[in-house]
RNA sequence: GGGGCCAUGGUCUAGGGGACUAGGACGCCUGGUUUUCAGCCAGGAGGACGGGGGUUCGAAUCCCCCUGGCCCUACCA
């Protein structure tokens, strides 16, 4: 765990609120955001930060913004802010501010606050703490090769535009030569800042090179947007992954080169694939979008995304988003890598699929069942009261909802998947002709056909025929099944109702011969 | 290569010098319930806390070194 002594860290954490008391303002001075980049389908590492933003925020009575990060046109995907924002809708994580709500901040796309980057980017130059770097991409790779090639370990871009004597610039801008503002890093000195989950941590200036602050094409890099944006929404608190640490050095250089407080940081524990590696595409679903698609619930996904990286502090798991809410902190947020477990995440999902109403699952298994083509788009009523008798048949088997899928077609199908092994194995046996004769004809007579009816007569022909209850229940349970698993044996059989079960009998019959 | 972060059973995690014979969860195994599977209930296996040095009467807990893993090292975020 943490090395900071509890009490700092909770202190450091309260730290805006303290002064928000003492100050007597009224609003709530906790302000965190979530900053996505539209790249693509949003991965869950990164709605795990959103989530966590969000539940510090509700934990504290702050505001959480939603900023959006799209500095990078080439690699820019229209799509992926719609997907984005209806993840966290899903979730259940609504913003203060942001896109679609808009806010006191606005605008909250980083596109349409170019003006602002550029405005202080020069105004840095003008002070000197930023220079125009007019070096081609053909160039830097150059001098790279270079480097290396005169085994330097680390290759570092060697500032020849700061050392440019002012007379050069002019020329090179009258030339018309594109270029990129860079930050003058001190060239000597320390950074160091008190992370609310790592503790202390400390940067040398010299080992950082001048990075670009604005591109070429008038963009601003994420370490200028993002320094800037924070301080201008007045961001309390940066809770982010733990790829930005390395950044903190260039963060922190900008801030004071700016004259600006730098808001408190929080990095989370990067999540991780079984092998270790930053979980990717090669680890299994890891869009957030695909988890949604599969069946996932909102509570359940919430409920697994908070305890990547967070725990309560006692044994439990099972936490509803009150719960959450209440009992988060920062300081139990673990500084250790998570492994990303699908398979707990299977458990949690399916624990939450037990412990929902009848109604609840019906209405979450029909839009799969329909995406399936086992039932129409639209239902009538008899569909519809069929589909609410089949599916909570199976409710405790489902991991995801999707599984209603595959635990269910026989129900809705005419053509069955038969298990020829199953056949095999339990339409060998010399009883089986009459057997499925005497079914059929007492359940041709039976009325009503419910459950308990049809186990009674269904006992009846078992005692008749002077053999082992299963070898009867489970040749039948595959003649309208088509398989050796499924729903308690009558209960099925009162669903499928008595036209599907004699049909499905009589088929059977034809195995025997 | 450099810098940074991290290190408790297969996985996540509790642990903040003595309450640790290291607790919980997932997974795994066994038994029970049952017409199957699942579920549920009850048990169980699995860890000398990455290694080595310290500090201390006492260390999983504090310090140092080593090792390992990961992240960053872009006109990507």
């Amino acid at each position: 765990m943490p090395k900071r002594p509890q009490k700092e860290r909770r202190a450091l954490e309260c730290f805006y609120r303290v002064k928000s008391c003492v100050d007597g303002e009224v609003r709530s001075m906790v302000r965190v955001r979530y900053a996505p980049s539209p790249t693509g389908s949003p991965h869950v590492g990164n709605i795990r930060t959103a989530l966590f933003n969000w539940v510090f925020a509700r934990h504290h009575q702050g505001k959480f913004i939603v900023r959006i990060e799209d500095t990078d046109r080439s690699r820019y995907v229209p799509t992926s802010e719609q997907e984005i924002l209806t993840s966290l809708c899903w979730l259940g994580l609504d913003w203060d501010e942001g896109p679609e709500v808009g806010g006191p901040y606005a605008p909250y796309h980083q596109s349409q606050r170019l003006e602002i980057y550029q405005r202080i980017a020069h105004q840095l130059v003008e002070e000197g703490k930023a220079y125009k770097c007019f070096c081609t991409p053909e160039e830097l790779e150059q001098m790279r090769a270079q480097q290396r090639a005169q085994g330097a370990s680390v290759t570092m871009y060697d500032r020849r535009c700061r050392r440019l004597t002012p007379a050069e610039v002019r020329a090179r801008e009258e030339a018309g030569l594109p270029y990129v503002i860079r930050f003058a890093m001190p060239l000597e000195g320390t950074v160091e800042y008190e992370d609310l989950i790592h503790g202390h941590t400390v940067f040398r200036n010299a080992l950082t090179d001048d990075f670009v602050m604005l591109k070429s094409d008038g963009y601003p890099t994420y370490h200028l947007a993002n320094v800037v944006d924070d301080h201008l929404m007045e961001i309390t608190h940066v809770i982010r992954g733990d790829e930005w640490i390395s950044s903190m050095p260039r963060h922190l250089n900008l801030y004071r080169a700016l004259g600006w407080e730098p808001p408190q940081f929080a990095h989370l524990p990067l999540l991780l694939g079984p092998d270790r590696q930053k979980l990717s595409k090669r680890h299994g679903a890891v869009q957030f979008t695909e988890f949604i698609r599969e069946g996932y619930l909102p509570d359940a996904m919430f409920n697994f995304l908070a305890l990547c990286g967070w725990n309560p502090g006692d044994n439990r798991e099972i936490l509803n988003r009150e719960e959450i809410i209440e009992l988060f902190s920062l300081e139990r947020v673990s500084d250790n890598p998570f492994i990303f477990d699908h398979n707990k995440l299977l458990w949690m999902n399916g624990y939450y699929i037990r412990q929902l109403s009848k109604e609840q699952l019906v209405a979450w298994c029909l839009p799969f069942l329909q995406e399936a083509g086992l039932l129409p788009k639209e239902l009538d009523e008899d569909t519809r009261a069929y589909a609410e008798r089949v599916i909570p048949l199976e409710q405790e088997k489902m991991k995801v909802l999707k599984d209603v899928v595959t635990l269910t077609d026989f129900f809705f199908k005419e053509d069955l998947a038969v298990d020829q092994n199953a056949v095999k194995k339990w339409y060998s046996m010399p009883h089986i002709p009459q057997m499925l004769e005497e079914l059929i004809r007492r359940y041709e007579a039976l009325e009503p056909f419910t459950a308990p009816e049809i186990e009674r007569v269904t006992r009846e022909v078992i005692a008749w025929l002077g053999v082992p209850s299963g070898h009867v229940i489970h040749p039948v349970r595959v003649a309208v099944s088509g398989r050796t698993t499924g729903p308690s044996l009558f209960e099925m059989l009162e669903v499928l109702g008595k036209p599907r079960v004699l049909k499905r009998l009589r088929q059977a019959q034809q195995w025997t011969v």
